[in-house]
DNA sequence: CTGAAAGCGCTTACAG
DNA sequence: CTGAAAGCGCTTACAG
């Protein structure tokens, strides 16, 4: 019935509650044989910590974020799913300091961020990267500091750090190309727009997509980059859907799916070409209701936050070492599902700029 | 930068902390007076009561869970879930006490389950309830002796209860048919195959389909009632496939998709006919990937399971009111998704018999 | 290296 | 109705 309790251990081995405390969670001051002895009975007796009395009695953790305040379509979902993460953690004595760098592409901005949270003696950062090659310096650097770090959105490889939460890429393409597949009617083809050819998830997508758009004598007939530019996205639909006359399908596997519609619409094209797009906005609901995008796949970022958080806490507080790439998986939206299941992303967003380089913030 | 505690409200209104905690937790023996200014000392100044506190000190709840030990396959998910969501709540002095039902169908057996119950002074009752009417009665016995009672995987309509939490089953539908009538050409028909008509989810279900499969002169040829029984299932199959020349779609929007599936393949129909299946087996995945069953609709009991135990705690421990209806909301799994996102599913389930009636579990 | 004590923020008998 | 004290299960300076 009752649960075993630090106090049961020391009784038993009639050594102190601070010894056994400490023999228990790594803490040196302790000699090896007293803290082996304490393991074992500790194990044998069924110990399992309270995380609870635990989190009540220590020190506090802090946690650094650092992520754009631009693209708040995209970011700031990230944003709300920390900020969610951590008000779940709100009274584990567990403390965030959130960092914005105005521009996707700021070197400099970022080596001023940088400096910010080595100052603030966090335990531990985690970071949204965007494309600017400056993130990878970024983790370099505080891995040499041994600073414990956490990706989220985005990879950057051959870099240091605790864990990634990135969405499951090769599981996101092959689901848009397995539903295309079975949408499109036999002989019609397909094209994928990318943001950029040279970046791990999208290329993981056009893989994913390729392997499972292959029935009926499908085709992938092209890819191409946007650049994440809406006018360039926009051009490139055009392009193809002239030039190629047996288009019936086309995966936007970046966040331009809107201007892509807006070309189908303006061909008139709707009900003859396919779209499944990618991330969710307010105005895909309009496409959907007007059929030109079929389905999304929708990569719950706030999930995503959450559950960095949630690694991050469970790595500092219970030295719990998560699996390096830690990998969402997709759904499938459609219009029967779109509101009830991708509710906080279909209003627009108002993203008041925060304050920089520093918005201090506790729990 | 620091919280407010209760020792915060109490030293400012001269209190004791025993009182404001008293004032604040809606307990009785504290003058209304005193108690409306604690309670609004402690909104003025911000307070939020620190719940690792609050249960680290308060008494045990003990919550009782009562299930079906039948029919494996659908119930020991929600069992999974629900113990999946004490152990959540393992430090939170959460107890829970498991009581089984053997049959599905067996008054006599709930009937002892329901004296037990009442003889273990539980705080609150989780509720995994069969088709069998004496369910209905069993709610209303517990809901006149004031026992909180949460009702998980199925509603019983007109009974009182805190909350039911369940699928959203007219969403469930509607994805059906939309994604059925997306992959069935021009022309072709559907029937759906359904448990049973009377029962509230199923019939919204039914409802939910028809509404969506309706473009290309799509037409819902039929609904079925299978009796939750495989052999009537894969009868029924057999029969409308050879009557209904034009019948191209399955909707199985009960558990008994395999049998439909065992016929199709037998007349040698894959390819021929879609199928859209409810829930996850095993054997899902063999006729995914024999092209049999293009969707499932996946209603992720493990994770309702973690919701009602939340609710259940968040209701006792804060006196959380929550919705009467907790919709979770289904999920579309195509073979490119299915074992990512449902892999505890697709393993065999090895149910050991519990004990019965009790299984007395802490966490 | 080890122990005794204080403390985290709350609740709960118990006494007044 | 109100207060003082003990206690939930831990950790952490501090003293020895």
């Amino acid at each position: 019935m009752a649960r075993v309790t630090v106090k049961d251990i020391s009784t038993k081995l009639n050594i102190s509650l601070g010894t056994v405390s400490k023999a228990l969670s790594g803490k040196d001051g302790v000699n090896i044989e007293t803290r082996k002895l304490v393991i074992e009975t500790a194990n044998t007796m069924g110990y399992k910590v309270n995380k609870l009395a635990q989190s009540l009695s220590r020190n506090p953790l802090l946690v650094g974020v650092l992520m754009p305040s631009a693209w708040p379509e995209y970011y700031s979902f990230l944003e709300i799913g920390i900020k969610d993460g951590f008000s779940n953690f709100r009274d584990y004595n567990l403390y965030s300091l959130f960092t914005y760098v105005p521009s996707l592409f700021s070197r400099k901005e970022i080596e001023k961020a940088e400096e910010f949270i080595e100052q603030q003696n966090v335990n531990a950062v985690i970071i949204c990267p965007a494309l600017d090659p400056s993130y990878k310096q970024l983790v370099n650097k505080l891995s040499k500091r041994k600073i414990v770090t956490l990706l989220l959105g985005r990879d950057i490889p051959d870099t240091e750090y605790l864990a990634c939460v990135r969405t499951d890429s090769p599981v996101a393409g092959a689901m848009a190309g397995e539903f295309l597949d079975l949408i499109t009617p036999p002989g019609g083809d397909a094209v994928v727009l990318i943001g950029n050819k040279d970046h791990l998830d999208h290329t993981e997508r056009v893989e994913g997509f390729a392997r499972s758009f292959v029935r009926k004598g499908h085709k992938v007939k092209g890819v191409y980059e946007t650049q994440d530019d809406p006018e360039l996205a926009h051009f490139l639909a055009g392009k193809v859907i002239r030039e190629q006359p047996d288009l019936r399908a086309i995966y936007v596997a970046t966040g331009n799916s809107i201007a892509v519609c807006r070309c189908i619409e303006e061909m008139g094209l709707q009900g003859k070409i396919s779209i499944v797009a990618t991330d969710i906005y307010p105005e895909i609901r309009t496409y959907m209701e007007k059929d030109i995008i079929q389905g999304v796949i929708f990569q719950d970022q706030i999930r995503q936050g959450e559950n960095a958080v949630r690694v991050v806490f469970d790595y500092l507080s219970g030295g719990i070492i998560p699996s390096k790439s830690i990998l969402i998986q997709p759904q499938l939206i459609m219009r029967s599902n779109l509101v009830k299941t991708c509710g906080p992303y279909l209003n627009p967003v108002t993203h008041k700029t925060a304050a920089y380089p520093e918005k201090s913030e506790k729990n």
